[in-house]
Formats: C-alpha cells, sequence, structure tokens
DNA sequence: CTGAAAGCGCTTACAG
DNA sequence: CTGAAAGCGCTTACAG
C-alpha cells in the first residue's frame, strides 16, 4: 500500500506484459531489443505498447543502469557564434552515439550558484564537457572523481583537456602586425569573474611577444567587457586621434564595432586601418575580417569524442592534453 | 543477487543509515527537512553524511516522487540576443522557485530528430516551455495529456499561450512608415521549416494592412534566410538602384547589415535611409535603430509562473491565452 | 527464448 | 519523533 497515483494512472512495463502475456523481462527486452526475442513473441509486445501507449519510464531506467545517455555540457556563454559552433559541433558527435547534451550556460552569477546548489543535474548524467570555465576551481568538490570530465579551454591536473595554442595564435597575430609601419593597438576582455577563461591574457601575451621580438611594442591596451557598446566608445576614441592604425582585437566580436566605426568615420579599412581578429566566427567571414582561426568545430568534435571513450571505458588512465593550432586567415581587413 | 557495482562503490542512504544508527526513513526526512526530527539525531545524521562523503540518487528521488524540479525549454535557435533575453528570464523565475531548465534549442534538422526518438529527454521533466514552434505538430504525439506545457509565440488549442501581438506591431511600423515620402521596401525571412514561427509573416501582414488602409503600399518584399550574408547582398541590391527609401525589417537582427551597408555606401541613415526594426533586441539599442519593441523578459517571466503554477496544480483548467502588446521605439534610423 | 525474482536508491503512509 | 516495509518502474543474471 502506500502510494498514491502522481503519475496519472500511466501505463507500465507491467501492464504491457500483462496484456502481451509475458514476463516483464520479455517486455524489456524488446524494449531496448538486445538478447534475442522471438519474432512473434517480439511483434505481441510491441503491438500491446502500442495498444496501451507505452512510454517507458526514464527515471526507472536510469536508477536501474545506473547510466542516463546524457551529456552535461557546461559553457560560460552561449550568447555569439562561437558557442553555437561549439555546441553544435559536440551535439553531432553526442547524438550520433547516441547520447543528448545538457546545456548549461553559466550566463550570469545566479546560473553559478543554481549549479553549485542543485549539482543534481551534473550527478545525474554520465560525463560532462566543461568550456572556459575552471572544473577544479567551480566543481572540484562536487563532481565525482570518478565521472568522466573533458576540459575545453581550460587545462585541468585532473581531467582531459582540448586547448587551443591562443599564445601561438597571438604570436602569429604579433608577426603580421609587426612590419605594419603605423601604431599598433590592442581591443580585448578583461576577464570580469574568477573562473573565466584566460585565453584573451593568453593571446595578449603572444601578440605581446611576437611584437617584441622584431623589436616593436604595443602603443596602447583597451580593455573592455564583451560587448559591442563599450567597444563602439573604445573605437570613436582611437579613430578621433589616429586616422591610421593597426587594431588587434582578441576576438572577432571586439572586431565588428572596430569596423563599423571606421567605416563610418569613413577611413580606409584594410589600408589606413588595419583589423585583425581572433577565431573566425562567422561574422568574421561574413564582414571579411582578417583573423586567426580557431578550429572550433574541431574542438567540439574531439571533445565529445574523448568524454564518450572514457564513459565507455575505453579511454586511457593517463590526463591527456590534446592541442590544436591556430592560423592566419587573411581577408579585407 | 545479480548486481555489478556500475556505481563505483557509492554511499548510499542505506550506508549514512547505518552510520548514524537510524532507520533509512529518518535519513530521507532530514534530506528533505520535512516532518519533524529529532535536532539531535538530525544533527547525528547530518555529520554522517558529511562523514561519508553522501550524495543523493537523484534518479532515485524522481522514481520514487515521480518528479524531477526540471523544466525543459525548447527553443527554436538558441543564438542571439532575444533568446538569450527570453532564456534568462525564464530561468530567473525558474531557479527562484527551485527548479532548473533543460535547454533544448532546435538549431538543426538533426535535433529536431533527435528529439523525436529521444523524447524521454521531456518525459523525464516536469513541465514544458516551447518557444515558436507548433507543439500540436511537433510533440503533439509525444507529450503525455496532462504535461503541463506553455507556449510561447505559438498558438495552441490545448495549451496556454503567451503571445506578442506581432500583427498590432505591423501596423505601428505601417502607420509610422506611411508618412514618409520615399519607396517602401520589407526585408523579413521566409519561415523554412513546417514547424517554423509564423511571427513574421504576421508583422509583415499588420504592416501591409496599416499601409493599405493609408493608401500606400510595399514597394517590394525581399525574403532572405536569417543571416546576414544574403541580408547584406539584399541591401547591396537595394542601394544600388535606390539612394533614398524606407526598410521595414522584421526583426532587428535584419537590419544591421542593412544599416552597414548604408553607411558603407554612405548614404545618410535616419534622412535618406529609414530602417525600422522589430523587437528592440540589446543591438538595435547599440546602433540606435528604431524598433518595435517586444517585450521579451516578460514574456519569459510570464510564462514561467504560468508554468509553475500548473505544475503545482493551482492553475486553472481552462486554457489560457496571454497578449503582450509591442510598441514604437523611435531612435536614430 | 523466457519467466520469476532480486535489486537499483530513494520516499512515505503506517504503526508505534 | 522514528523504524520497518512497501512501493516507484525498470534491468538483468539465473534457471529453466
Amino acid at each position: 500500500m502506500a502510494r498514491i497515483a502522481r503519475n496519472f494512472q500511466k501505463v507500465t512495463i507491467k501492464d504491457v506484459a500483462k496484456y502481451a502475456d509475458v514476463g516483464v523481462g520479455t517486455v524489456s527486452r524488446v524494449l531496448n531489443n538486445n538478447s534475442h526475442v522471438d519474432p512473434s513473441t517480439r511483434q505481441r509486445v510491441l503491438s500491446a505498447m502500442k495498444e496501451l501507449g507505452y512510454v517507458p519510464n526514464p527515471h526507472a531506467r536510469r536508477l536501474s543502469t545506473g547510466t542516463s545517455d546524457l551529456v552535461t555540457v557546461i559553457t560560460p556563454e552561449m550568447k555569439g557564434d562561437f558557442y553555437q559552433t561549439l555546441i553544435a559541433s559536440i551535439d553531432e558527435v553526442l547524438i550520433k552515439n547516441g547520447y543528448s547534451s545538457l546545456l548549461y550556460p553559466l550566463y550570469n552569477e545566479r546560473k553559478y550558484e543554481a549549479l553549485r546548489k542543485s549539482s543534481e543535474i551534473l550527478l545525474s548524467t554520465d560525463g560532462l564537457i566543461v568550456d572556459g570555465v575552471s572544473v577544479d576551481k567551480l566543481l572540484g568538490d562536487i563532481v565525482e572523481p570518478n565521472m568522466p570530465v573533458v576540459c575545453l579551454e581550460q587545462e585541468s591536473e585532473r581531467y582531459d583537456s582540448i586547448m587551443v595554442d591562443n599564445y601561438y595564435g597571438g604570436i602569429i597575430a604579433g608577426d603580421y602586425f609587426a612590419d605594419l609601419d603605423m601604431e599598433i593597438f590592442v581591443v580585448t576582455h578583461r576577464k570580469a569573474h574568477e573562473l573565466e577563461s584566460t585565453v584573451f591574457d593568453e593571446r595578449l601575451e603572444g601578440f605581446q611577444e611576437s611584437l617584441e621580438r622584431k623589436g616593436r611594442s604595443i602603443d596602447k591596451i583597451y580593455y573592455v567587457p564583451l560587448d559591442w557598446e563599450s567597444t563602439f566608445e573604445v573605437a570613436r576614441r582611437i579613430f578621433s586621434r589616429y586616422k591610421r592604425c593597426a587594431i588587434f582585437t582578441t576576438t572577432d566580436y571586439l572586431a565588428v564595432p572596430i569596423i563599423e566605426v571606421a567605416r563610418t568615420m569613413e577611413l580606409k579599412v584594410g589600408k589606413d586601418v588595419r583589423v585583425c581578429g581572433f577565431d573566425d566566427l562567422p561574422i568574421a567571414q561574413i564582414l571579411e575580417i582578417t583573423t586567426i582561426r580557431q578550429p572550433i568545430s574541431d574542438m567540439g568534435k574531439v571533445a565529445a569524442e574523448i568524454l564518450i571513450k572514457k564513459i565507455r571505458g575505453k579511454a586511457r588512465d593517463k590526463v591527456r592534453k590534446v592541442i590544436l593550432k591556430p592560423e592566419l586567415v587573411i581577408r579585407e581587413t
């Protein structure tokens, strides 16, 4: 006894079994179509399921098997093409392998807290892909030690990680700008949150290093939040003094308003004003922005593949680091 | 017998009970801190949990209670500020009420299929908010009849819906343009998928209707996919012939490249070229685009609130429709 | 190939 | 206030 019908008289595997005149085990077997079931029996069960409108209860399945076929994907944001591309490429691999992704964008403080409080969500999935934020710091105490985890754009002592050599990307951007006979500016993002990614800084460092090697230096670095509004302002400030200069933005996203302002002020972008972004976001292709291309899709694909191997217990034990190289793409700016 | 330790010797409620020398029921009670537990007992249980590193198994809880405290949020996309704002406002209400959101953006065909195939995901949550796509068509046969569902930007016969009066939005845009002594063009999105939203069409219809009433008409309608690339092309085509015209875009997103091209071609935006968007996305505020403001945050908030009421069984039974009105925001374009 | 049964880890009336 | 027990709806060795 002791049971209230919460689930609105849902039909269970038991009802199906009775209806088809078989045991529940058999129903379960056709459900998972593993082990051999007699074709005629299977047919009977199948039509019983249809007849009764049976839908399996995922919670029960998960409790019983201990797996959910779900993967949590944590990103610091989901705005912008970068994450679109990344998530789509992760998803593609996941779906192909029978998993679904559970997206968890940490777009504000509240989401951080919510994640820590109801870490249930994580624990109910089979694996975890974390982009940009530090697992060790953010979730070190929450994630079970043997949960399969892959880090993206973030190093980890304990887990596999996929990184892009952002420092190297900065270097090639610097090499490209060093020969230009103009002032050199940088517009970059200052990380606002302890747990945010350090990629922008790495790009900046590489850029700086490359210029130094060639006996040049950055004339000024502008730090902005990751929005266009502030970047417009910065651009106006720059162009009101300099009608001729080279600007490196540590992401294409920040290059867009700069180019917009330059054009509005009728400066010749690509000639007097040179702009090099980073990432090769779709917008960079559309606006023909010169940029450092990051292999975003590859990152997602590799991350998902490694994670699935880990979930299936096929991965090697030692912590692995995959480092992908960016490349310079010269366009019109 | 019959059991492999899949879950890496995880500690269960049983272990905690034994350790604290109480029954499992008591542990469960302190876990959910309902019904009264003796303070000293509670303390003993609490420290036992800490000692053993106990983490509750959500699957078991869900199977037992039949609830998950999860809400699925389905959107046709998640790119762009519109969905950012919408999702954030939904999340805020959800989190405040102890729920978590499970994001499911249908950004391509593959995701549609995946959703239909593993509809498990939906069924394992307590409720469903669906934006833009037709639940009846998309999921009519999957969603249980008594699953709490709220539709956004999409009417439904069976479920509550929150709509914006897009037709009315078109009307006020038309009223605004009708007095302008220039050619009038429209750039809009042609829905590519059977299940896509019809908002763009409704806006267009309102716009058309308003112009007709005032004895005017649209000179040409340009249909584009929802990306900038094609819109750039269209803009170039328009401005190569017309140096003076008014353009209504059925979303701000499409207004951006048009303004960009106009400025690049040195046309006077706001004077010779008038542009009115729709939505009032952040980008519209940044670029000072005249637009029809949609109350995005309100939509999300109202949807989440209604859903929670339904989940808690406090909602009225009849299907409810909430219609929010957009308004004209005049800026520089 | 298949049924009966134990088990997954919780929750919750019931009877103290 | 609390323990013993039934139940949630599945899966899966086990023994035919």
